[in-house]
DNA sequence: TTAAATACTGAACACTGTTCAGTAACTTTG
DNA sequence: CAAAGTTACTGAACAGTGTTCAGTATTTAA
């Protein structure tokens, strides 16, 4: 009587049938661009029959959301191995950086897109985005035990260098940069992420 | 023969009565709730209506988005009086940060909002824009100047404090800053201020 | 074989931005 | 003053959105 087992088994794949083809639609287009009708098309089922997978369009940013927070975890995996703390902090900002523009769909569901955040504690996406953070915060941490930085909460710093980080990219991909011409724009991002490793530094 | 001139007059009144409406409407519910059926209906005209005067709901995006500058300048205008650059760029920071949650609708579309921000370059609310951050700039300039920051170049160190800012109040105005509990989400913001008003000091 | 449960869909609802033919009201001209 | 011309405005439509629900097949259990 494998019966319930195997419905169950065809409902996880049904979600990620429709969550694989969300995921490839967002990408090349963008949340809010797509539809629900976009994805039944593409999978070639009535609109209808996702909500009875997912309660709503939300439920699809969330799960998507959660992704994103995956491959960014991926992506700063490898920075971990580098030995000396505070070199690790600065490669993991320029791999931010790096990150940002080159998944500039993934960040703004990270970060900046606005949708019900209703945390529902543990969805995917706020515990690998926690993970993400505490990161950070160990290897800030790391920093200031070492002597890399002055004694203060690895917290509250861990916080300060990521508002910096995500308010220089978050304007760089809302085209906030307007007021800077062609050439300084090319440069301004690398120029002021040395100026704030400096900021660190000098301590 | 003034009817020409009356019904200029009378087409930037129409735009006007447009705007408010939209104004107002924005200010409790936010610009993509805001819908063209919704600013007709306050002003008690067609829906076509509003085509006459405005291009697209874009336009008025556009003309929106200049207003909150021009607040948002009126709003720093005090600081520009206090004599001491340094002072002036820390009182400069906690209005910024006053501002935005203040009025957390025109911070938003002032910065954060997707919209074809297309230039047209000299819409009000780039003009008003480029006035605010020239303003910053001008004062991280004396700072450098009268040595109470590291001589550096300032642009880059105004685009630096503007990104800092930036990352702190959009995190908290797009809901993500779940990761930290209640009471320390309450004092993070302005314990990070100080220490990022540190940063710049020890220089 | 029949009854119950499940999976799915067409059509609808109430919205959205936007366009356009058509009408009504003014302005100018003869 | 009447006819012609111009302008201001609107109803209805188009193509799209998220979402719901009655109804229909199909599959499972009795």
């Amino acid at each position: 009587m494998g019966v319930k087992e195997r419905k169950e088994r065809d409902r996880i794949d049904m979600r990620q049938l429709i969550l694989d083809s969300a995921h490839h639609l967002f990408l090349s287009k963008g949340f809010d661009e797509v539809s629900i009708r976009n994805i039944a098309e593409a999978i070639e089922y009535s609109p209808a029959t996702i909500y009875l997978y997912f309660k709503d369009k939300n439920e699809i940013f969330h799960a998507l959301h959660g992704e994103a927070f995956k491959k960014f975890n991926e992506y700063m995996t490898p920075v971990f191995t580098i030995k000396d703390p505070f070199k690790r902090l600065v490669t993991m900002g320029e791999k931010y950086i790096e990150f940002t523009f080159a998944h500039p769909k993934y960040y703004t569901i990270m970060f900046i897109a606005e949708a019900p955040m209703l945390c529902e504690e543990s969805s995917e996406g706020w515990i690998e985005g926690g993970r993400a953070l505490e990161g950070l915060e160990s290897i800030v941490a790391e920093c200031i035990k070492e002597g890399q930085l002055r004694k203060q909460p690895a917290k509250v710093l861990a916080f300060t260098i990521w508002s910096y980080m995500h308010g220089m990219c978050s304007l760089a991909l809302r085209d906030r940069m307007k007021h800077y011409t062609e050439e300084e724009r090319e440069h301004m991002i690398e120029k002021s992420f040395k100026i704030f490793v400096q900021l660190l530094k000098n301590q």
